[in-house]
DNA sequence: TTGAAAGCGTTACCAG
DNA sequence: CTGGTAACGCTTTCAA
């Protein structure tokens, strides 16, 4: 690979005219000159080695991201929203998967530091709570390492958040189904320590509420975002007198749905469903579902375009915009008595 | 960040011998000063700085990862194992999304190697031909970078690939369907200018041909890998004595498996499906999928280490082994005429 | 057993 | 207008 000081050598100017034309910052350099250099480079096929860049300017355009598993629809969404955003603006990530393990995070933090990148996008394991999420956030800290946490967080002072309103989310599909005549709505939610799932059922109770519906934690039964959840979720219900239900994920709208299924209920004949994140899978159903879509690769890029400001410009200019989610009405939800 | 400049004041040693101590080089080296100095390394939360440790060994211990689209299963998958791999050994990882496009490989190629990466995990963009690839394949030898391709490729000497056995994998899913009796197998392959689809396509005849069935043109569909093009695909065939169809993806089998059912047509009392890919989603549908699974995680990890292996010791140990694919039976396909 | 000094490829300051 | 030189943080001879 050919250097500046080859590129010095061949035209007999300096090193530091050199750089000076590569960088666009000669401005006291005839044209002659600059051309010159310019034509050295081209042919010598240079390219500047980002690690003495990185070095002398303490800036490497460089940037971290931890998720729990790359191979989640969420996270590699997220991701592509990120990487997409990073090559707009000519910088490079790195990916770590935390496996959903707070010492990786710990360990991917030291990592990255030591890598030299200028920021990470942190979406935090899930076996974090705030002891923990304090402790990261000290060594983010420690490093002068500015994050932006992504989806999932701990509410402290200074913290920069990307989030998706999962609050208006859960409103907006328990609202739906009110809309649509159903009373009994039951809700099949993500486990409990999960601050997503805990809002979601904040928006659910707030629509309840509006619309003088009662609260009844007999039909709120707490999910784990499997299938399999779906489906055992369903032996509980079929006792009770709802008619409709939430689901907190997609995947768990798909077991309710088979589960009702081997019960002789049909959806939404019998039953009414709303899922939530709208994943592939989901328009192409037998009964193509209706759910809550997540602006998730926006998010990704929002949140780095984000990041990479703050890093440039040094100033925190403002909040990151909560991103919206939308509803998706398909098949699966029906008025209530249309049968 | 300390440094090791801090560490050398505060114990009045020279960089020199802290950075021996900090290597583990330091054999002539008494425990006490080498007590000193990691004590000193330790209260100071030192970190080294791989920036100028890349820039002075010429060794990053960082890949470059190009894939298509993270999005997609496949990649994911693969990025997983890939980057479990680099963590293990303590390497890292850059990724990047080509967007399947040709002119964007050739970009990240560039930017990798100017960020100092060790060596590259290829998945090229569907849109190279053998020439495009070839300009890559010069790229790369131009910056001294050693690569992986991942299961794309084309036959160039001295080209490191990591394969999946697509022939072998098309060879099983028919096998089989003949086994299960059926004689009039439909084929619904990928698009004709990749090279996972023709090789399936191969393992396909060869079964066909080993059970002395006749290959029949009229029964062989070229797909395009999506739910849709399943669908398309039913509308000819209804019109074939087909009783039998193997699918050369998932998302295809599924698109069948609905286009089957408008038709009045049972899977699989009607006619058997075999899928490829084994997506999550295979498992939990109204008929489980027969299908082919691939290891692509394991395909990434195996092909992670060889690379590493390779930057490391400079020599081409041996060939890759190529990954084995195995038939999954489901509940798609049954036996013929068990109706 | 330890240290001085050169060097990796850049940028940046200060002279000339 | 251009160049010399220091500096970034580290490793690596070579000498002492």
């Amino acid at each position: 690979m050919a250097t500046i000081k080859d590129i010095a050598i061949k035209t007999n100017l300096s090193t530091t005219t050199v750089s000076l034309v590569l960088n666009n910052r000669a401005d006291n350099i005839p044209q002659k000159t600059k051309d010159i250099v310019l034509k050295a480079a081209r042919d010598l096929n240079y390219s500047p080695n980002q690690l003495a860049v990185a070095l002398v300017t303490k800036r490497s355009k460089t940037l971290g991201l931890i998720v729990p598993d790359i191979r989640n629809d969420f996270f590699s969404n997220l991701a592509k929203g990120i990487e997409d955003e990073c090559r707009d603006k000519g910088w490079t990530v790195f990916l770590c998967n935390s496996n959903d393990m707070h010492d990786r995070d710990l360990e991917y933090i030291k990592i990255l530091a030591g890598k030299g990148v200028d920021g990470i996008l942190y979406c935090m394991s899930s076996d974090s709570d705030a002891k923990k999420f304090k402790e990261k956030y000290e060594l983010f800290q420690r490093f002068g390492i500015k994050f932006i946490a992504l989806d999932r967080y701990f509410d402290f002072p200074n913290i920069i958040t990307a989030r998706l309103d999962h609050l208006k989310g859960g409103y907006l599909a328990t609202k739906h189904l009110i809309d649509l005549g159903h009373r009994r709505i039951a809700c099949l939610t993500g486990p409990n320590n999960l601050i997503d799932s805990n809002e979601r059922l904040k928006g659910y109770k707030m629509a309840l509420k509006e619309n003088g519906i009662p609260y009844d934690p007999n039909i709120i039964i707490e999910g784990n975002y499997q299938v399999e959840g779906g489906l055992s979720a369903v032996d509980k219900l079929v006792k009770t007198d709802f008619t409709a239900i939430f689901a907190f994920n997609d995947m768990m709208a798909y077991g309710l749905f088979k589960g009702l299924q081997t019960h002789g209920l049909f959806v939404p004949k019998d039953i009414s469903i709303v899922g939530y994140d709208d994943i592939y899978l989901s328009e192409i159903l037998e009964v193509p579902l209706t759910t809550v879509h997540q602006p998730v690769e926006l998010m990704g890029k929002t949140a780095t375009n984000y990041l990479i400001n703050l890093i440039e410009n040094e100033v925190e200019n403002n909040v990151i915009p909560t991103h919206a989610p939308k509803l998706v009405v398909r098949k699966s939800t029906a008025k209530l008595n249309s049968s």
